[in-house]
DNA sequence: GAGTTTGAAACT
DNA sequence: CAGTTTCAAACTC
């Protein structure tokens, strides 16, 4: 089992790791006996019941499917959907679609599940229960709440019959009000039944315009119950509070999910399969569910990697990420890591987290393809060999995956080595701290010397720092602006700069000397990301000081939990769209130097500014002329640059015309070919060729022509020479 | 490039 | 929360 060191886990939150939730569930336990009383009323339904008796893993995604109050079922196309109620019209819907759906209502909570696939094992998911929580945002009277709508979980159609249990825990609880956007079981390969299971569990979707800024995020524990051999008990997986009381934790077994509180949080959870040995197992699932958020997606292991459902810890499920972000704009990136072979990133542009945990995997297939719904989204699958949380579909062939932009069909998963994203073995601390508020672009990625199993968090830019080619990238929103993929660090606007405006201009390197780049004087750090090529001394700001690194993030969250979401943000209604979150402080500077957060941002101080004397306001004549002056200066800047360019163009456009060119090879031929050597043996020819003509008695226009001719062999013979010379020139690389 | 100014961050 | 110190960027010369 692979174990996290403690000093890293002891600094991650406890919403991104849990070992106490994960909980074996006895064999003898019936359907629905890992509900728990404060269950989230949720009901999962599969519709297709798989059969493969082997592996009992096989899953197939057919492509998530959006699924509305209360939900429906469709047996065909093998999808388990979550919902709120496990109302008598899923039963029935089950039913009449051929599959043997189960019902378990307990009170608090309502729970469906049918049979998946052909196997005939059930998936139950179960929810926590929200109303029990306190401090929840929302309430069991919130109407929001009332008629929470979850997206559908789709698994592959020839796997084995599951439970997904959602768990109650005594948090839980904005799920309600929250639609879950997907739960996705990635299609199993029928061969192998050893690999572990993957699932992906992603934020849910705030579809209820809730507000993004909700401060808390309660955490909803899963729990998973998995089952692999055939004719075992079915396979439940729960998704619980992380301190859910009545489940033991399995050791080894973690689940990391990140804390859902705004839009653009990500939540992502591993969960490590059951092993072959227990019939039923169970695994505490944290999830992070906070209102505005989206994602519930639960990824089964490919094809490669068949699902274990002994207690055995050595094996290790896939972890899953999921993503989810509001407005859309988000996704992941994973990528291999080059100091950690076994680490892998995940980038979350959306809340820029990256949440990374691989291990040596015993197969390694994974494929994907674009989802079907316009709901899925659009993700870059590197061939880092890496599992993961994003729809992902059986694919033949391995690919490598060029990092592009991503488009809202663009999924390309290849699996070429042997690591897989796998949670904490061991239990993890209590940790307090926030992953929604890490800096942006922040990496759970192994650290180093903590062998594969440890977290580090890793700025977004180190990916592109790293210059991995493998590389997995989801956008979890269409919406999401940037979406430029790895290489251009996608991420969210920063300081009022749009996405474009962030990812293209280069980040300017820090001059830091006393602070060891770890506090927010650092830009680098502040903007959660790695120094590179900065100017910067004893810097800690990477990965090799990734301990301290985390330490510091952690105070500075302590002090401060907005420390690193963007200063710039949406003003008030009537107010400019951009604005300062905290408002300037100046003094001195009139708000009309760089000096200034808001001018420096290229937007005017508003009411929340404490500054004096300040000028950097609509009607300000001091701004509107340093404004005028800036865009005269930007034009000149343009104006010399196009100007550069024309010229440019222009000189080159004269060499091409006046350049000799072979038409054999394309390329110029020097002047120097026609020497006067040249010239003056060519006259002879002409002259000789004009003797031969006048003492034939050749008409004159026949003369002109033999000339002609003898000129035109000529420049033949010269061109054929010069050809030749460069040719033998390039030979000798002269 | 060195020195100064500035305001956010950190500290008390 | 307010005052002070620290810090690094912005700015000036």
């Amino acid at each position: 089992m692979d174990v996290v060191s403690p000093e890293l886990n002891s600094l991650l939150p406890d919403e991104i790791m849990d070992t106490e939730a994960i909980e074996d569930i006895p064999h003898s336990q019936p359907d629905g006996a890992a509900v728990q009383p404060d269950q989230l009323p949720i009901s999962i339904s599969t519709t297709t019941k798989t059969t493969d008796s082997v592996t009992g893993t096989t899953v197939s995604t057919s492509g998530l499917q959006k699924l509305t109050a209360p939900f429906t079922i469709s047996a065909a196309n093998h999808q388990i959907i979550l919902n709120k109620v496990a109302s008598a019209q899923a039963t029935e819907a089950a039913k009449s679609a051929g599959t043997q759906p189960q019902v378990i209502k307990q009170e608090g909570q309502k729970l469906l599940v049918t049979a998946i696939g052909k196997s005939g094992q059930p998936i139950v998911l179960q929810l926590p229960h929200t109303g029990s929580k306190p401090g929840v945002s929302q309430t069991a009277g919130d109407p929001k709440s009332q008629a929470p709508q979850f997206k559908v979980v789709t698994i592959g159609g020839r796997s084995e019959l599951k439970q997904v249990v959602g768990s109650a825990g005594n948090q839980v609880t904005t799920l309600q009000a929250q639609q879950l956007k997907a739960v996705q079981i990635a299609k199993k390969t029928p061969t192998s039944s050893a690999a572990p299971i993957k699932f992906i569990i992603t934020k849910t979707v705030n579809s209820k315009g809730l507000s993004p800024q909700t401060s808390v995020s309660p955490v909803i524990a899963g729990r998973v119950l998995t089952q692999n051999s055939p004719g075992m008990p079915p396979r439940t997986i729960t998704i619980s509070e992380p301190h859910n009381t009545s489940i033991q934790s399995l050791p080894g077994k973690k689940i990391a999910i990140s804390p859902l509180k705004t839009p653009s949080k990500v939540t992502v959870v591993s969960v490590a399969s059951p092993t072959s040995n227990a019939s039923q197992k169970s695994v505490a699932l944290p999830v992070n569910v906070a209102l505005g958020q989206q994602i519930l997606t639960v990824q089964q292991s490919t094809s490669a990697s068949p699902v274990k459902v002994a207690a055995s810890q050595n094996i290790k499920p896939v972890q899953s990420v999921a993503v989810g972000g509001v407005g859309g704009s988000q996704f992941k990136t994973i990528i291999p890591l080059a100091t950690q072979p076994n680490v892998q990133q995940i980038q979350v542009p959306g809340s820029r987290f990256h949440y990374v945990r691989l291990v040596t995997a015993t197969t390694a297939s994974s494929t994907g393809q674009p989802s079907g719904p316009s709901t899925t989204k659009p993700m870059v699958v590197s061939t880092g060999a890496v599992r993961m949380s994003v729809p992902i579909v059986q694919a033949q062939t391995i690919k490598q995956v060029a990092p592009k932009p991503l488009t809202s069909a663009a999924v390309v998963t290849t699996t070429q080595t042997q690591q897989r994203l796998i949670m904490p073995a061991t239990p993890l601390p209590q940790i307090q701290p926030n992953f929604t508020n890490l800096p942006p672009g922040t990496v759970l990625a192994p650290a180093p010397g903590g062998g594969n199993v440890g977290y580090a968090v890793v700025p977004a830019q180190y990916v592109t720092q790293l210059q991995q080619s493998p590389f997995v990238t989801l956008a979890s929103s269409s919406n999401f602006p940037a979406s430029t993929g790895i290489q251009t660090q996608a991420r969210l606007p920063l300081n009022g700069l749009s996405t474009a405006e962030a990812t293209s201009r280069p980040r300017k390197p820090c001059n830091c000397t006393k602070s060891q780049c770890l506090k927010l004087y650092c830009d680098c750090f502040a903007n959660g990301e790695f120094c590179n090529n900065c100017n910067c001394n004893n810097c800690f700001n990477n990965l090799e000081h990734e301990t301290e690194r985390l330490k510091a993030i952690k105070t500075c969250l302590d002090r401060n939990p907005e420390a690193f979401k963007p200063k710039i943000g949406k003003g008030k209604e009537g107010e400019s769209d951009r604005r300062h979150s905290k408002g300037c402080n100046c003094k001195r500077s009139g708000c009309l130097k760089n000096y200034c957060e808001c001018y420096e941002a290229k937007i005017m101080c508003s009411s929340i500014c404490k500054c004096v004397g300040c000028k950097n306001f609509e009607e300000s004549p001091e701004r509107k002329t340093l404004m005028h002056l800036a865009d005269a200066a930007e034009v000149r800047v343009q104006q010399q640059t196009a100007a550069k360019t024309k010229l440019s163009s222009q000189i080159s456009d004269l060499l091409m015309r006046t350049t000799p060119v072979i038409s054999s090879g394309g390329g110029r031929l020097p002047y120097t070919f026609v020497t006067k050597e040249v010239l003056e043996a060519t006259c002879e020819c002409l002259l000789e060729q004009a003797k031969k003509a006048e003492q034939t008695h050749q008409p004159q226009a026949e003369t002109e022509r033999l000339i002609l001719e003898e000129f035109g062999h000529c420049l033949m013979r010269i061109i054929s020479s010069a050809g030749k010379a460069k040719a033998d020139c390039a030979s000798i690389n002269c």
